[in-house]
Formats: C-alpha cells, structure tokens, sequence
RNA sequence: GCCGGCAUAGCUCAGUUGGCCAGAGCAGCUGAUUUGUAAUCAGCGGGUCGGGGGUUCGAAUCCCUCUGCCGGCUCCA
C-alpha cells in the first residue's frame, strides 16, 4: 500500500501501481470526468500512469494551469494528425502548449499555408476529436524512434531525437497520428469540443534564424464552445483597444512615412497627456531627492566605448554621425547613462553627499530591425523616464527600497493594482555574457532579492535574464482585461562606474567606488502610453485627460454663456472648450462621446439663467443639472475617484 | 533582418476572370436650419489606385523592385 497526500492536507491509502485516474474516481466521478492530467510530487503526468510510491497528488482539470496546458498540449497534437490527414507528407517541428494556447510548426514542403485554409483544419480537428481517440503513450528505444521517423522522412524530429538520452524516449499516438513526446497528455480527444485557429505565422526551425523557416500555426481550443466564444470575444475587446487605433481616433500621435519607421510624432492631446504623466513622476521624485538634468541628444563614439555600449550594440546601432572637417564621430545617445556618467565626473564627491539621484526624461534612439517596429510599444526614437542612483554599497537596499516605494506609487496612481516583479539573474552557465566581476554580481543580486523580500512583493526569478552589467527588476503589470505587461525596471551596475572611473571619498579618506542604480518606473514614456491607452481603452482618468469636458450650448444663443463656463472652471484649474460649431447637439454628444471627452456640459436657456451646467458623463448619459459652484465640487470627487 | 500577408479619396471599404470617364458611406467645403442628451437637410469639391520599372493593343487588376503597414520569428543596452 502507498499513502497518499492531497492538496487539502488530508492522506489516503492506495493499492501501490494505481493510476491516477483511479485514484481521482474514488474521490468522485465528477473529478474523474474532468482531470486532464496529475501531478504527482510535483511532476505532471497522465492520469494512466501508474503511481508507486507515496506522494503529494494534485487534480489537474481545466480549472488548473497545469490542466489548460495539459489540454492544449495535446490540442497540438490534434492540430498535427488534422494537418497530416489534409497535407500528407508534411513534417513537423515542435508543437508545445503556451499561455493562451498552443502552435504547432509545420514543414509544409512545397504546399502553403493562408488564413483561409484554416478552417478546413479545424472542421478536421473537431472531426477526430469527436473518435475520442485516446492518447497513447509507449517507451520506445532511441533506435527505433530514429527507426520510425527515418522511415517518415522527418529530419526535424530526428534531430530532436539526437539530443534525447536512450531510455528516456516516450512516443503518443491518438487516432492515426504518433509523434515524438514526453508528455503529459489529457487520456482522450473527446474533451477537446472547441478549436480556433488564430495565425499563421513564420518562425525559424529552432529559433535559429540561419536555419529553416517553417510555418508556425497558433491555436487554442476549449472544453466547452462557450468558452472559446468568451476567449473570442476578449480578443475582440483587445483589437477594439489597440492603442494603435485609438492614438489615431483619439489623435494623440501619429506616424509619417516620410519622417520614418518607428519614430513616433505626439500630437497636442497626446503630449498634454504625456506631460502630465511627467509632470506626476517629477514631483514623486523630487519628494526623494532626485534631481533633474538635460544632457544632449549625442555624445562621441568614444563615450560608449568607453561605457562598453559600443562593443556589444555598435554594429547593430544607428551609426556614427561624421563631423565635415575633423571627422569626429558622434552617436545618437542610445542611453542616458554614461551622460550621467559624467555629471557624476563633473567633480569630487563625498560620501556624505550619496546617495545622488539624477533624473531625466532623456530622448535616445536606437536601432530596431524593420520588423520589430510596433506602435508606441516599439520604436527608433523614444524618451526614458530616467534616473540613476550614485550610492555606496552599503546604501544599496535602501535606494533599492526607495525605488521600489516610488515604483508603486506610481502603478497605484495609474490603477495597475495587479502586479508580479520579476528578478533577472545572470545565467552561471554563460559568464561570457557578462561583465564584471563574481563577487559584485552576487553582492547586487543578493541585494535585489533582499529588497523584495523585505516589502513582500511578489516575485518570480528569471535565470539567464539579466542585462550584460548587472541583474535587474521588472515590474509586470495585469491590464483591464488580465493581459500581462512590462512596465518599469530597476537594475544594479558595477560596470558602469568601473568603466568611468567614479569615485568619491569616504570617511577614511580613502577613494571608492560607488554603486550605480538605472530605473525607470514607466519604462519608457512611448511604451508607458501604449499600455495605458489599452489599459484605459481610452478614457483617462479625469487628471489625466487632456480635454476634461466640452461645453455643449443647445443653440448659439448661448454661446457667450458657454465661454464664460469654460473661463469660470478654468480658474478652477479645469480644462475643456465649447464646441461652438452650428451642428444639431445630438451630433455634438455623439463626437464628445466617441473622443471619450469624460464631461460634457449641455447648457441652454435654463442653465443660463440659474448659472448652472447640465452634466453628462461619457458612457453614463445625463445625471442632470447642477448650478457651477456644485459641478466644480462634483468634478473634484470625480477626479479623486479616478486616481 | 527573415517568412507570410496587405497598400484604392482625410477615414472605413466596393471595384467580378486585365477592357467604357475608378465608386459608396463618413469626414471636408458651401448654403439652408437654431437645435435639450449618441449622426438635420441639400449641393459641391476631392484619387499620380503607396513609389519606380516591366508584360500587354489595353493594368487598380499580372510580374519585378523599393517604401510603409499587419501577423509571427530572431533581437531588445
């Protein structure tokens, strides 16, 4: 007999070798019906397999992580025998699971794949699901996998198979479909009751762009048709709030062909927004003791040489600018740093002038490959909210506690209530990616972790993330509709300062050198817009909005009325205009209502005369009549709430 | 950069297998209308069919090339 151990605590008693899908039938017929895969002691497998020894038991059904992966892990391989049954011959990649569904890459030889042919393939899956084909699993020897896909002509399995250890090679077939596998896989076909196939895509065989482009097909499937309506309606939402279409619809930038790819032009409404945003950060951060610079748009080559930017971006950079007689070169600044590198420099410091915060919301351009370019998100040319930290060893967790503080409060104030950072580590495996040395890699990472520990965040390590200088911490955000972004980052340099040669003089009068933080709780100013825009879908909240109301006259009669309501708020720090155009004001509301404008003020004859505004909140209709003095009391609890 | 797709008026889109002066709605302009909570009516103007080259008697439509955009891959100081 084994023991058992569940998830609520509680300990059974089994027949040593009983699978998992027994075990879950003796605790219901519910479970047993529903569980796709378990994990036993912490690794997942098929609920077939039998268990031997004592252990932990966790349920994996739909409502899990582990079970939605499980689920379309073996979606995949649908998907692959549905492409076989159509495209006989076809060769296939790898086909894993990821967050919102699963892909599957194909060598398709001479056929191609369109949008359009993809329905076809999800009538196929559908078709098979319903044969509720189970999934088979068998051991098999290196020699006979090699045997089997010799014999299919599959060069890419084969070559997945190369790396594997004999012994530990495991097939699955369901239905007429077998593919190289280590599992787990849900027990049969049957639950899969709903397929969409997103995008057809290329990607190359092992991500090795010298190698092979295959076609790459997103999909994601569901036990229940209600569902994948639900998922297609969210993706609908998502499109609805592209920032790339509302920017425009709401002209806040723009882009122009002729000025170029991927540099961003911020049209009035969009920099009111952007200015306010500084505006906000530049207060926190003076209440911490940061201090504002502007450094210039370029610096000599020799600047990044000397920072080591040089050397590892150079030839993918933007590159030098010639001077005509001397021949001096000059770099776009792809960072602010070694900038402030040199404010440091600019003269000797004490220890008890650190730690110095120098900010900057610093313009710097670098190079994008042609098909990286996206919106706001990703650009040539775009302004860092940026800030680096000259402090002393000893005083690295506490500015890492201070930058962590700030960083918060400034998520809170955008409404991004749901946040995970993630620690990026060096990977030990590779120290040629990194510059300096062991002992001040460990002193950073420690002090990171250390920090976060400390105010309780929640966080999750990344291995082999790091920056080439130094580990960093990025903080992911969860939008309005569960879509996870990353926004700021906080890093830890020794290079830097090494590199430039900073020192200031400590108590025993001796040089040493200090430690150097970058941070940016928005990112970037470009990126930072781009979330917030889908965040918000559009509608800022009221501080943030750069027009907060327009006033709508029923005829031009009052028109004069309408001015004097704009001039009245406006002493009242609130900003709008009168939209004075001879149009009926059902027109009028409907643009306001599409701009998103969050007020509008419908006055007319009885308005005038009780100096009152009839309100009207975007997306909530009329809330009636109220004289100013109680629409400015009105409007100051509005903003509050929204903040 | 790579693979695939796309590019018609300011915007959203029609334009059948190459064939008369390339269309619609919205926006714009002019005029009428003076409006009470999501589109008032009428008239008018507007397009080198992304740029360049080619095939053809004839190209928005077919081919090449460049630019830009979209979906991915790779990359991201």
């Amino acid at each position: 007999m084994i023991q058992l151990t569940f998830p609520d605590g509680s300990i059974r008693e089994y027949e040593a070798g009983i699978s998992g899908l027994d075990v879950a039938k003796s605790i219901s017929e519910g479970l047993a019906r529903n569980v796709l895969s378990v994990s036993f002691n912490g690794q997942t497998q098929d609920t077939g397999l039998p268990i031997e020894t004592n252990g932990t038991i966790v349920f994996n059904t739909w409502n899990e992580d582990e079970g939605k992966s499980t689920f379309w892990h073996s979606s995949a391989h649908l998907f692959a025998e549905a492409v076989e049954a159509l495209y006989p011959g076809v060769k296939f990649g790898i086909g894993p699971a990821i967050d919102q569904g699963f892909y599957y890459d194909i060598d398709l030889g001479e056929e191609s794949l369109s949008l359009d042919d993809l329905p076809a393939i999800e009538k196929k899956m559908l078709e098979l699901a319903r044969q509720k084909n189970e999934y088979v699993r068998k051991e098999v020897s290196k020699a006979d996998a090699i045997k089997y896909f010799e014999e299919k002509g599959d060069e890419y399995k084969l070559e997945l198979i190369d790396g594997l250890e004999d012994g530990q090679i495991t097939f699955y077939t369901q239905g007429g479909f077998t593919d190289l596998c280590k599992g787990p896989h849900i027990p049969n076909t049957g639950s899969i009751k709903a397929v969409k196939l997103l995008k057809v895509a290329g990607a190359y065989w092992r991500g090795d762009e010298k190698r092979k482009m295959l076609t790459r097909v997103y999909g994601i499937s569901f036990p229940k048709q209600k569902e994948l309506t639900q998922h297609l309606a969210l993706l609908e939402e998502a499109k609805k709030r592209d920032h790339r279409k509302l920017g425009a619809e709401l002209e806040l930038f723009m882009f122009s062909d002729r000025v170029g790819a991927g540099l961003p032009i911020w049209l009035p409404k969009g920099q009111a927004i952007r200015e306010r945003l500084q505006k906000f950060l530049k207060d926190e951060q003076e209440k911490r003791g940061y201090k504002m610079v502007t450094t210039p748009h370029i610096g000599k080559k020799e600047l990044y040489v000397t920072s080591g930017h040089y050397a590892k971006y150079g030839e993918d950079s933007f590159q030098p600018i010639k001077t005509p007689k001397d021949n001096e070169e000059f770099l776009l600044k792809p960072m602010n740093c070694p900038h402030h590198c040199e404010i440091f420099n600019n003269r000797p410091h004490s220890y008890k002038e650190l730690p110095i915060r120098i900010a900057e919301f610093g313009t710097v351009y670098r190079y994008e490959q042609s098909g990286e370019l996206h919106g706001l998100s990703r650009v040539r040319g775009f302004t860092q909210d940026d800030a680096h930290i000259f402090c002393t060893r000893d005083q690295l967790k506490e500015e890492f506690l201070n930058v962590l503080d700030l960083t918060k409060v400034v998520l809170d104030k955008m409404g991004f209530y749901e946040f995970t950072a993630q620690i990026s580590l060096r990977d030990p495996a590779t120290p040629e990616k990194y510059l300096g040395s062991t002992e001040n890699w460990d002193a950073a990472e420690q002090a990171i972790i250390d920090a976060t520990e400390e105010v309780g965040l929640k966080t999750v390590t990344e291995i082999g993330e790091a920056a080439f200088y130094g580990p960093k911490l990025d903080f992911m955000i969860k939008d309005a509709i569960g879509r996870s972004w990353q926004l700021g980052t906080i890093q830890v340099d020794y290079n830097l300062p090494e590199r430039f040669e900073l020192e200031y003089i400590g108590s025993d009068n001796q040089s040493h050198r200090p430690v150097m933080i970058h941070r940016a709780p928005f990112g970037s100013m470009e990126r930072f817009m781009s979330i917030l825009i889908e965040h918000t879908a559009g509608k800022f909240p009221l501080w943030l909005t750069p027009e907060q109301f327009v006033v709508i006259p029923v005829s031009e009669v009052f028109n004069d009325y309408g001015q004097s309501v704009v001039n009245e708020l406006a002493k009242k720090d609130i900003t709008g205009k009168v939209d004075f155009r001879n149009e009926t004001i059902g027109k009028k509301i409907r643009e306001a209502e599409m701009q998103k404008i969050p007020i509008m003020l419908i006055i007319g004859e009885k308005e005038q005369e009780e100096k009152a505004v009839s309100v009207r909140m975007q997306g909530k209709g009329d809330i009636g009549s109220m004289t100013l003095g109680e629409f400015v009391e009105f409007f100051e609890v509005e903003k509050e709430k929204g903040e």
